[in-house]
RNA sequence: GGCCCCAUGGUCAAGAGGUUUAAGACGAGACCCUCUCAAGGUCUAAUCUCGGGUUCGAUUCCCGAUGGGGUCACCA
């Protein structure tokens, strides 16, 4: 009696009675209204978030929300070999700073929603009833190839020119009989599960892309592991099952998954599932060497999403820069509706761009710059404390229990048309007003003050004490300034820098150099925000125990 | 190398046959403003890869070349 296909599979897979139909019924077609779409983000857990993981689950959950479908997270983990423990976690948490709070999926700790297991780990079963009717069908079928035979294959194939893969008169197993396949699995041969294509290669077959337009790419011929040797399934066996049981209506991936999409379209006609839409994404890119390549995990720890939030660039400008790259005319939405807000923003696949961009660092910077000063000192100082909490203890110290205080230095010149906007990102903002700590201004002036060398220290000394017993700051501050000026006249310098230019010699300097007097004394530095400001909110006591100690350091 | 995708300034890009002496933003430079640094204002430089077609006319359509990118695993 000879064994079939059939046979074959049932001694491979006994303890599997569902089959394809079964699977339909068991997680049925989603109810959704018109133009709602189900939507997915794929990550394997192998390491950090990065940048274009980033960008895709941005566009993903974005499409979701804006059309009222379903966003999900389904964990990639059939690689057991290239897993980090503990990526998967991270990944869920680095999502939910971006506010990428998927609608159902792998959350991380737990899972949430009808359609799971969302783990693929998980899901062995579902696969196999898969491959089952598959087999029953002869359409999958066991390889017992060892790695160095496949190697072999392929040198032999790159000698002869010929195009490598398994397919065609080079996939030896491919009519090696069930009977005999079924000796080689009890005499324990380990082995993979091929699917067998009946494709052809000068086929051409047309892919639908939503961004795109139609792709015209040669048919599938190869017959590709579905299943690997430990029993767990490959990407694109997988990406079919699970994309059609979890009722995915669109496919929104890296524009690297363009060249494999013949073999997910081989795998639904096989399985008899209609194809998902797909929508391929630019990738993101960086230059290397004058080269550009795509942004890589492995190479580019910089393009790290954990890398930006240590760094203290707020969610919103990531955000806003990738939108920026999603739809160029976001930058220009921005201006107009005066809001970074990429919820608002009417994203269209239309207005993609096919081509890979360079990310673009000052772009980055220009967005948070923008973000950040649009924001209200208290917003500010709430999101300081937070991102320091973590990552700037020394800052996080000062600020802690100081929230009037600082929340006062971080409105200096905050608002308006004119708004200041210095502070990229939270590290920026550290640096530019520690002096306003008396701890921190003693530390930087502890070797001395940056005064200029051609200013007599006599002469210094002459001018800060008349600051000291004549000033007062309560005025505001352009009287305020007009007796600064008064001041630097009672000791010969000029009132303004261009009256002083018309006879430099009448003079010893001018207002500008007073006012610098005052700064260096007060901050330690001959940079700093609005002095009007930092006298007010430093106090006249402190500010004249600064000019003091400053005096005392000129002789 | 085969196959696929792409091709406007340094970057992101408007443009969808004549209305373009080719928008805008970032970046760069200059000037103005100014008590410093930022910010703000004004201005400048900088682009249609190259050949063939089609057309009265091509940045725009077609073909080819060139260039860039992607992909060719028991990785996703």
């Amino acid at each position: 009696m000879s064994v079939t296909f059939n046979d074959l599979a049932e001694y491979i897979f006994p303890d599997v009675k569902e089959t394809i139909s079964d699977l339909e019924k068991r997680f049925p077609k989603r109810n959704l209204k018109d133009g709602a779409l189900v939507v997915r983000f794929a990550p394997s857990p192998t390491g950090f978030l990065h940048l274009g993981s980033l960008f895709t689950s941005l566009i993903n959950s974005k499409i979701a929300k804006d059309t009222g479908g379903v966003f999900y997270v389904r964990l990639e983990d059939t690689d057991t070999k290239r897993e980090i423990s503990g990526s998967a976690k991270e990944l869920i948490d680095q999502l939910s700073y971006f506010d990428i709070i998927p609608d159902e999926g792998y959350l991380g700790d737990k899972e949430k929603g009808d359609y799971g297991p969302y783990q693929q780990s998980h899901r062995a079963d579902i696969y196999k009833v898969c491959i089952k009717e598959l087999m029953k069908q002869g359409r999958a079928y066991p390889c017992f190839c060892t790695a160095k035979e496949l190697e072999e294959i392929r040198e032999v194939q790159e000698a002869n020119k010929e195009i490598p893969g398994y397919y065609g008169g080079y996939a030896v197993y491919r009519n090696t009989t069930p009977e005999e396949a079924l000796e080689k699995i009890k005499a324990g041969t380990p082995y993979v599960i091929r699917f067998r294509s009946l494709g052809n290669h000068l086929n051409k077959i047309v892919i639908h892309d939503l961004i795109r337009g139609d792709i015209a790419i040669a048919e599938n011929d190869l017959d590709v592991v579905i299943m690997k040797s430990d029993g767990l399934p490959t990407y694109h066996f997988a990406h079919a099952v699970d994309d059609h049981f979890m009722r995915t209506t669109t496919v929104i991936r890296g524009e690297e998954w363009i060249a494999s999409a013949p073999i997910h379209v081989d795998l639904f006609n096989a399985l008899g599932f209609p194809l998902v839409n797909y929508a391929h994404l630019p990738v993101i890119m960086k230059l290397d060497n004058g080269n550009k390549r795509k942004l890589s995990k492995r190479k580019d720890p910089e393009a790290s999403v954990a890398l930006f939030i240590e760094k203290g660039f707020p969610k919103e400008a990531l955000e806003a820069y990738l939108m920026s790259i999603a739809n160029s005319n976001f930058e220009e939405w921005t201006l107009e509706n005066k809001t970074f807000d990429i919820s608002k923003f009417p994203f269209t696949f239309e207005k993609m761009s096919l081509d890979g961009v360079l990310f673009d660092q000052d772009k980055l910077n220009y967005f948070s710059k923008e973000i950040i000063a649009s924001w209200s000192a208290n917003e500010v100082y709430n999101r300081l404390l937070e991102w320091s909490k973590q990552y700037d203890k020394v800052l996080y110290e000062h600020i802690e229990n100081t929230k009037e205080f600082t929340t006062s230095i971080l409105n200096i010149e905050r608002g308006g048309e004119k708004a200041r906007k210095d502070f990229i990102s939270y590290s920026d903002v550290y640096p530019s007003i520690k002096f306003f700590f008396n701890d921190e201004y003693e530390n930087i002036v502890k070797d001395g003050y940056p005064f200029n060398d051609f200013m007599e220290p006599g002469l210094i000394k002459e001018v800060l004490e008349d600051f000291m017993s004549s000033n007062d700051y309560s005025l505001p501050n352009d009287l305020w300034f007009n007796t600064v000026k008064e001041l630097g006249v009672r000791h010969k310098f000029a009132e303004s820098n261009k009256i002083f230019k018309q006879n430099k010699d009448a003079y010893k300097g001018h207002v500008g150099d007073v006012a610098e007097m005052i700064r260096v004394a007060v901050t330690g530095s001959k940079n700093s925000p609005n002095l009007h400001s930092v006298l007010t909110i430093l106090g006249k006591e402190e500010v004249n125990r600064r000019i003091n100690k400053a005096i005392e350091n000129l002789k």
